[in-house]
DNA sequence: AACACTGACAACCGCCGTTCT
DNA sequence: AAGAACGGCGGTTGTCAGTGT
């Protein structure tokens, strides 16, 4: 079917078979992991160079942790490296034996979406509030709320190393189902963990104290997904905030070009401490990544503020 | 049972710096 | 010195399996 020429330039790709994967190996022991370009001009694959070294170093190469899930404490190694370095998931990769920069990255990519969509839910949970509400809260009040991680109910890969005070009362998913002061939901929901976070009167909730009530979605039912589990678990950590990672708004479409107005606190102020560590309550927005909210939509305000 | 959603993973693409000719 | 080839890297996309509705 195909003329000699044709069949020198043609290039396979996709995924790669056994028989393919040995010749790389073998070409490997050869000579070493390098001349990848000479295994399609000696005509043992008909893969690219750059093909044949990216299977090589992702799938073939020794001592790979292939299928295998992020412990704990990688997790944590990529999470301050990430902060440390941003997305240099070579360099990253060279820090946790056995991962690829390819490794990381979908890593890193994973974590990266469910804050996406966390924040997503969160966002549309208050528009729809925000309609139905249209008519008795002013619109000052629209800021993004914040819904807890869906878990899944996997529980692969390791033990969790999560205390079991983790566990949370179950509510209904995503949904908002009252209206209530954030400062009380915190009081309610979160994990008693001897922290001293609750119960704190927040300056910036006093700013709507004629209103009473700001939306919040419900927090859904907790199962034994490790990744978010941990998350929530370890909310009253001072770290917590920090090992989420910098946020970078853009990562969800967002713009740099908007911020939000917000008329009680100043989102150029990143202050990244733990829940615990609230002087007052405006803490609680300040800890949140200084990206977060940008490109939101922002709130009229009101005259009399 | 069918469909939708999500996470994990594999592979490709384009850019860029380095090396070779 | 300049252009081509190569290799490394980060971003993106496609696929598949698991799970929920």
């Amino acid at each position: 079917m195909h003329g000699k020429r044709e069949q020198e330039e043609y290039i396979r790709k996709g995924p790669w078979k056994e028989e393919e994967d040995e010749i790389l190996r073998n070409h490997v022991k050869k000579y070493g992991p390098r001349d990848w370009s000479s295994i399609r001009s000696k005509g043992l694959l008909q893969r690219t160079g750059k093909s044949c070294r990216l299977r090589w170093v992702n799938k073939l190469r020794p001592n790979l942790k292939n299928g295998c899930k992020f412990s704990v404490e990688e997790e944590r190694v990529v999470i301050e490296l990430q902060a440390q370095f941003g997305n240099k998931w070579a360099k990253i990769a060279s820090n946790l034996s056995g991962r690829t920069d390819n490794d990381v990255k979908n890593f890193w990519s994973s974590r990266q979406k469910r804050l996406a969509r966390i924040l997503q839910t969160s966002s549309s949970a208050t528009t729809s509030k925000s309609q139905k509400n249209n008519a008795k809260v002013p619109n000052y009040l629209d800021f993004p709320t914040f819904e807890a991680p869906k878990f899944s109910s996997s529980s692969e890969g390791e033990p969790s190393s999560k205390p079991q005070s983790c566990s949370l009362p179950c509510i209904e998913n995503s949904e908002v189902i009252k209206m209530v002061r954030l400062p009380d939901l915190i009081k309610s929901e979160m994990p008693s963990s001897g922290t001293s976070h609750v119960g704190q009167e927040s300056t910036l909730f006093e700013a709507y104290k004629s209103t009473e009530e700001i939306a919040f979605p419900k927090i859904p039912e907790l199962n034994n997904d490790v990744g978010s589990q941990d998350l929530l678990c370890r909310i009253d950590e001072p770290s917590f905030i920090e090992d989420f990672g910098p946020l970078d708004a853009s990562e969800f479409g967002i713009g740099p070009e908007n911020h939000i107005g917000f008329p009680f606190f100043d989102p150029s102020v990143s202050c990244r401490v733990g829940i615990d560590s609230f002087k007052n309550n405006d803490d609680f927005f300040d800890d949140f990544p200084v990206d977060m909210f940008d490109n939101i939509e922002p709130p009229a305000i009101p005259p009399n503020l």
